[in-house]
DNA sequence: AAAGCGGGGAC
DNA sequence: GTCCCAGCTTT
């Protein structure tokens, strides 16, 4: 790193505490931009420059692994190609190239703001970041995230990485959870982002904290701000950033019925706005058990009333928030019930599908039921 | 401030 | 098992 000598960045980390040390500032600018210059990752929203695929990028990246995101980016921008494709699809399609990826919210406010560009901006994604934060699904971070690395503005970004470095370099000893330990965080961003290449400055800082600044274990010895970080000279990598506990999911138990006729099974769409919202799955429904289930499916104006139903076994399936115990139950009805237009509940319509169909949007879950009532035939 | 919202990878 | 990920929205 030309122009940043040990001596000189110890010499930063000596003075001052905390804010207001411009060359210490700078000092950690110079380490992480020419640490990042050598080992950036080659990922695949890193080779364009369209704003519209970073937003994409983006969205799927929140609160998801880059390594998980690859492949979906890659397929959704294939057939997505532009703010406009997306914008002229319908709903179903987008939920469908998002199935397995998690948190479809993301999915429906992505094609939401797709609309929203066309109507206000022309289709081209705005820069400002004021302007990408009111579409729907972008928040402070992801609107930082486009205005920065899509159009070089100078505007930070906190998301998990940059807090948890943060906190360390500075020894920031508030929640980052909490309005207060936010607050001083994106003063802190703000105070640290650079005028020239402020977009490679916050994918550096990500990426220190995807690679090098880990949550246990960080490997301060190949880190480039060892010499100014604060949490390391005290030696409170561990410490910091403060972590609140969380509380386990709640067990809930849960009766799916796949039902067959013909080769097609009978789905149905979740309403929009809660769980697995607008995907499609073998009706299910919370309930301890399977004379339960059916009558809370009938209530729902599922038409199984007539069909034997015999297990297949249980599934398990986690999420941030609940731990689903699912029975899954199947049969084959005689003749094909015929689906009512509009449902109760937790679901909009239904609808009979070859369970390998494409062009609507599933769920892991709903994957797993199905392999499991069909997979032994 | 807290809860709802997926799924998976690393340990 | 635990932790948490290039978070946002609603209550």
């Amino acid at each position: 790193m030309p122009g940043v000598t040990r001596a000189k960045l110890a010499a930063a980390a000596g003075r001052g505490e905390g804010t207001g040390d411009a060359a210490r500032d700078e000092a950690a600018r110079a380490a992480l931009e020419a640490w990042f210059a050598r080992v950036a990752r080659d990922l695949p929203w890193r080779r364009t420059r369209d704003p519209y695929a970073i937003l994409l990028s983006e969205v799927m990246l929140q609160q998801t692994r880059v390594e998980t995101v690859v492949p979906y980016f890659e397929r959704f921008l294939a057939r997505f190609p532009d703010v406009r494709a997306l914008a002229d699809a319908p709903v179903d399609d987008v939920l469908s190239l998002w199935s397995g990826l998690g948190y479809y919210r993301r999915a429906r406010g992505l094609h939401l703001a797709a609309r929203e560009i066309v109507a206000r901006y022309g289709g081209r994604v705005p820069a400002e970041a004021s302007d990408l934060r009111s579409l729907p699904g972008v928040g402070a971070y992801t609107a930082g995230a486009v205005s920065s690395i899509a159009f070089g503005r100078r505007e930070p970004l906190v998301d998990g990485n940059v807090a948890r470095v943060l906190s360390r370099l500075d020894g920031l000893e508030e929640d980052p959870k909490s309005a207060a330990g936010a607050r001083r965080l994106w003063e802190t961003a703000a105070r640290l982002v650079p005028d020239r290449e402020p977009g490679k400055w916050n994918e550096a800082l990500m990426e220190l904290g995807a690679t090098i600044c880990a949550p246990r274990d960080p490997r301060c010895g190949d880190c480039p701000l060892r010499a100014v970080c604060r949490a390391h000279r005290d030696g409170r990598e561990a410490e910091l950033p403060v972590v609140r506990a969380k509380k386990a999911s709640p067990r809930v138990r849960v009766v799916a019925a796949v039902v067959l006729h013909e080769g097609e099974v009978l789905f149905a769409r979740r309403a929009e706005g809660g769980l697995f919202g607008g995907l499609w799955e073998p009706p299910m429904v919370e309930a301890p058990g399977l004379s339960a289930a059916r009558a809370a499916l009938a209530v729902a104006g599922l038409p199984i009333e007539g069909v034997r139903l015999r297990s297949a076994g249980r599934v398990r399936h986690v999420l941030s928030h609940r731990d689903l115990d699912v029975l899954v139950v199947h049969g084959v009805a005689r003749d094909r019930p015929v689906v009512p237009s509009v449902l109760a509940g937790a679901y909009e319509r239904a609808a009979w599908r070859a369970p390998d169909a494409e062009g609507f949007g599933t769920s892991t879950l709903a994957r797993k039921v199905l392999a499991l009532a069909l997979g032994g035939g």
